[in-house]
DNA sequence: AAATAAATTTAGACAAGCCTAAAAATATTT
DNA sequence: AAATATTTTTAGGCTTGTCTAAATTTATTT
């Protein structure tokens, strides 16, 4: 069984080294989990010893199959609390992250599998993260970064990539939710900010914003 | 913000000082918690120094104001939990205790009250016991241990006093529940067992089993 | 190809929580 | 009231996870 502390490092490793699996930096897992890069020598070393990341000195950090397995494993378990925190509980979806990164780290298989029947096996968190199943298998998103998309586009937004109760209580100011339609009005060249339509309705998003919701056509 | 560690032992004095609030001694905690009493010396300090509890050398220790709050909330929390995970996700009786010693520690004030809400407010946890409202009162339950009851005495089960999951699934087997109707037919005076009808039905029983049922008539 | 800068690791320290063994205080017998 | 037994505390040590400061390696400039 796993503490939390390494727990929390593998699911830093599994953010930060994407689709590709590529090796990850002392600093960025540093920078990711709020510590000093000497704290993550001083553990990656103990994950090496237990299996569940590569590392050779100087050259980075990749999850193996068995830690890659219960990263997963805990992205699941936190999406499927945040479901249920939004769904159940009735929370914003700006509040849910924050105790679900205290719930995740529950060890019962039984919990989490009842918890998924529960709540009728939802595919997307309420930010618009795909939740894996439990075998590990994400549901396939085809979905880009709203800056992506050029001057008169339309699409749907079906996620964001941050959340950050400060960027999620701005977007609903701004009136956006998941399942909003957006448009494409311009695009500003001098700081690539975009005038877009939600729902009809004509707003302007700086490009931070716009690099954070994501959009499927 | 206090440690999951200080949680236990708070909760640990809290069950062991009774109604009236008795100093409990250092090896009862110690026995309680399966650690150490030389552990349980050195934590008392840091929770003196945290005046959560009162606490003199060789005379016991027993819960500030403070400390007694915050143990209360605990427990409410893990009864909560309990009825969650009998409720809504389908556990058995003698499976949730476990889980709910892990749940009882996750810190979000509106995570608990909404809870509770869900739950519509109730009173009493899957074994019978009573769960504080949020300002900490309990509501009154008039029960008492079924070893106390003499033969002819009927009533109904209303609690159980241990939550290990052997003593649960024992119930079970014997098809006693809460709400179950008992009888006690006779007393033997040389083991103190008992011979009871249980919905109707005779059956004998330990006075180590008699002890844990908790019996309102 | 040096020199400099940045990233990473090592060395040594610290707090939290736990342990064993020994000392001290309290309780129980004789 | 001693002697003995039990309980509790103290002393010293260990592991986990963190930190700062210094040393080392790798990357970037000049
Ligand atoms: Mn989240
Ligand atoms: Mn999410
Ligand atoms: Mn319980
Ligand atoms: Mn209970």
């Amino acid at each position: 069984m796993n503490t939390l502390a390494e727990e929390n490092y593998l699911k830093a490793i599994f953010k930060l080294s994407g689709k590709q699996k590529e090796a990850v930096s002392t600093n960025a897992i540093a920078e990711e989990l709020e510590t000093k890069a000497s704290s993550v020598t001083d553990m990656i070393k103990k994950l090496t010893e237990k299996k569940l990341v590569n590392y050779q000195k100087y050259q980075g950090t990749s999850l193996t199959k068995k830690g890659h397995e219960i990263a997963v494993h805990i992205v699941r378990k936190h999406r499927l609390w945040e479901v249920f925190l939004l769904k159940k509980l009735k929370f914003q979806w700006d509040e849910v992250h924050d105790v679900a990164e205290q719930l995740e780290h529950i060890k019962s298989p039984k919990l989490v599998e009842h918890l998924d029947t529960f709540l009728c096996f939802p595919q997307y968190d309420p930010h618009g993260d795909p939740i894996p199943n439990k075998n590990g298998e994400f549901p396939k998103s085809f979905s880009a970064p709203l800056i992506d998309f050029a001057a008169g586009s339309k699409g749907k937004v079906v996620g964001v990539s941050q959340d950050n109760p400060a960027f999620l209580q701005y977007l609903d100011k701004l009136e956006i939710q998941l399942g909003s339609k957006i448009q494409v009005i311009e695009k500003i060249e001098f700081d690539q900010s975009l005038e877009v339509k939600i729902n009809g309705k004509a707003t302007h998003i700086s490009s931070e914003v716009a690099k954070n919701i994501l959009i499927k056509q």
